[in-house]
DNA sequence: CTAAAAATGATGTACGTTGATCATATATAG
DNA sequence: CTATATATGATCAACGTACATCATTTTTAG
């Protein structure tokens, strides 16, 4: 815990030149392979790194992020753009400059055309909400060609090069839903209902896939039926939950794996003599009054404050060059009770 | 999202020196009220804010923060220890070092005295891990008095002049343990016990309060035994949970408050036949095992990684002056099911 | 051994703020 | 109207790194 030792410190310690410490530590060429390992050899020695705060005073350069997400998708959406613009604030006095690009809906076509028409000229770092389609891995995967650091949120690309993935693990988020389904449902035989927005989702498909195989294994009373689609809109997730109701007496459990809660709530409301354990995504105003009053059992969530956070320091850290704090970036799948709503 | 400006422009702007608006900005005296004003209104008008890193470096000011932390508590402080060597190796290339000062045991007087031995020369902050102890609230009192900043950590003293508490808040996380043991009983009549560690620390005294308010509105099925008190050791823990087990045939549901889960796995054991529902407190490599095997039904945890990162940035925004961004120092209750572990 | 090439040293400027000092201008008291 | 406060301007040296230039030394090729 003594203090810092600085480049000069270094040079000395190595009998060599500030410039010389210089040249190694920015790997400059015209130092002798002897000579490098000489000082790397004190750098790591007297643990030396380069103070944060000179280096970005000496650097004076400002990072500029993009980050490409859906307008007007979702409330969830609605939250993640607040966050950015918060954030955004922040980050300004620390060098760091937010461009948001807006995509039209969740429009593979439309993401792919602006990651595409993306340049170093326009930032240093993207960071992307994306479907899992072809056009856009593809356009990541040019991004990164071009020299830009490319993160994916919220929803993963896993066969592009994207650097890293900011978001949950939304197998195990399936996971967590099916066993509050099945353990809520505790003691009750009937059908529980599945409520995509679109199978074409990656995280909706994850989800499903997660949340069918715990049902399947652990609770051999409860009838997993065919998965619906609601588009991830209010009135089609409301028809979609009103049909179910109709045509399954027994149902005792829904899982709504998108969005649309808005939708699923008016339905549910429909029918107050029904008892269903309901599970839904992503705490918004209405999915938390729902949990207030009683009609959703359980919301599980990511934090888009924190995905933000997380998307900015990744890409702080792969365009400069920093340290990345794991622990840091593990985005949690939060889990809100009637009891422990913030 | 233009280029920040800088002290030059703000002077320019105003119409003064540099010299001057660095008084206002650093609120030195000799400056007319008026044009104190008028720089303000260019400040605002330019929102200028001082180079984050510049500041720094010309500061050339190290921050000093102190830990008080029980030593060889249990599971979890080892691993909050552990979170905070890590966080130190990282912040020591940020200019600020971390002073742990380890007290034996969770003993209020042996932390009063290391709190009312610190003074400015040994940091500029502290966090601490104490009991609620009116001697403990006096020595906190006492360090601020003597210019020291201060937050608790993990348990709270509020009866305190401590300017935050990073930690849960421990009534919601009882109100969780509370629902779900509520809901993994559906169907079911019995006991339920609930397992302290000693009911003269806050934390459980706080979780107890918030489950037994849970289970006795919303759970008419069940019936909460008594208290018991484990002293947060695993020999103790063991023989409580034991007896309960022997003493009520319809015990059904175990809620450890506390530590010593090592004792509590190891009890629940013996008795292969019961089918109890247990909800713990920590993910330490004895409850995720538990959590695994289905000894467990679910642990509800902090992170102690977040608290520390969190203690040492509010410490550091006390110390010098920054934004606090309230919903990055949100310590969540964290819910563990056998489907997402990390 | 010499010439060219490569490695290293010495030195300086820039980054934006802090926190001084000293000089000068303006306001206020007597 | 002077004498004295008070305000303000001008200037400078840190802080530690980055990066550039030019001089000098050492190495290598021929």
């Amino acid at each position: 815990m003594k203090n810092k030792s600085n480049i000069r410190d270094v040079a000395a310690a190595a009998g060599v030149s500030v410039a010389t410490v210089d040249r190694v530590l920015n790997k400059r060429p015209g130092v002798r392979a002897q000579t490098v390992a000489k000082v790397e050899a004190v750098l790591k020695q007297l643990s030396y790194r380069p103070d944060v705060y000179a280096a970005r005073l000496s650097k004076n350069h400002s990072l500029r992020l993009v980050f490409v997400v859906p307008r007007g998708h979702n409330s969830f959406m609605d939250l993640l753009v607040e966050a950015l613009h918060e954030t955004a604030e922040n980050l300004a006095y620390e060098r760091c400059f937010i461009d948001i690009r807006f995509v039209d809906a969740f429009d593979g076509q439309a993401v792919a055309a602006t990651l595409n028409s993306l340049t170093p000229e326009d930032g240093d770092g993207v960071a992307v909400v994306a479907p899992d389609a072809p056009l856009v891995a593809e356009a990541i995967n040019g991004c990164i060609a071009r020299g830009l650091r490319l993160v994916t949120l919220v929803s993963d690309l896993p066969s592009s090069s994207r650097q890293h993935f900011v978001g949950i693990d939304n197998v195990a988020a399936g996971r967590v839903a099916g066993r509050l389904l099945g353990r809520f449902c505790a003691g009750q035989c009937g059908s529980v209902a599945l409520i995509a927005g679109s199978m074409t989702l990656r995280d909706h498909v994850e989800r499903h896939l997660g949340c069918k195989q715990v049902l399947q294994a652990g609770f051999p009373n409860l009838k997993v039926l065919p998965v619906e689609e609601g588009q991830d809109l209010a009135e089609p997730t409301a028809s979609a939950a009103r049909e179910l109701l109709n045509k399954h007496p027994d149902l005792i459990g829904i899982y709504n794996i998108g969005a649309g809660n808005r939708g699923l709530v008016k339905a549910l409301r429909e029918y107050p003599g029904r008892q269903i354990i309901t599970i839904a995504h992503e705490l918004t105003a209405i999915s938390r009054q729902a949990l207030v009053d009683g009609t959703f059992d359980a919301i599980i969530c990511q934090d888009p404050a924190h995905e933000v956070r997380s998307a900015v320091r990744l890409l702080r850290s792969l365009c400069e060059g920093g340290e990345i704090v794991r622990s840091q970036e593990r985005i949690r799948i939060e889990i809100f009770l009637h009891d422990n709503l913030p």
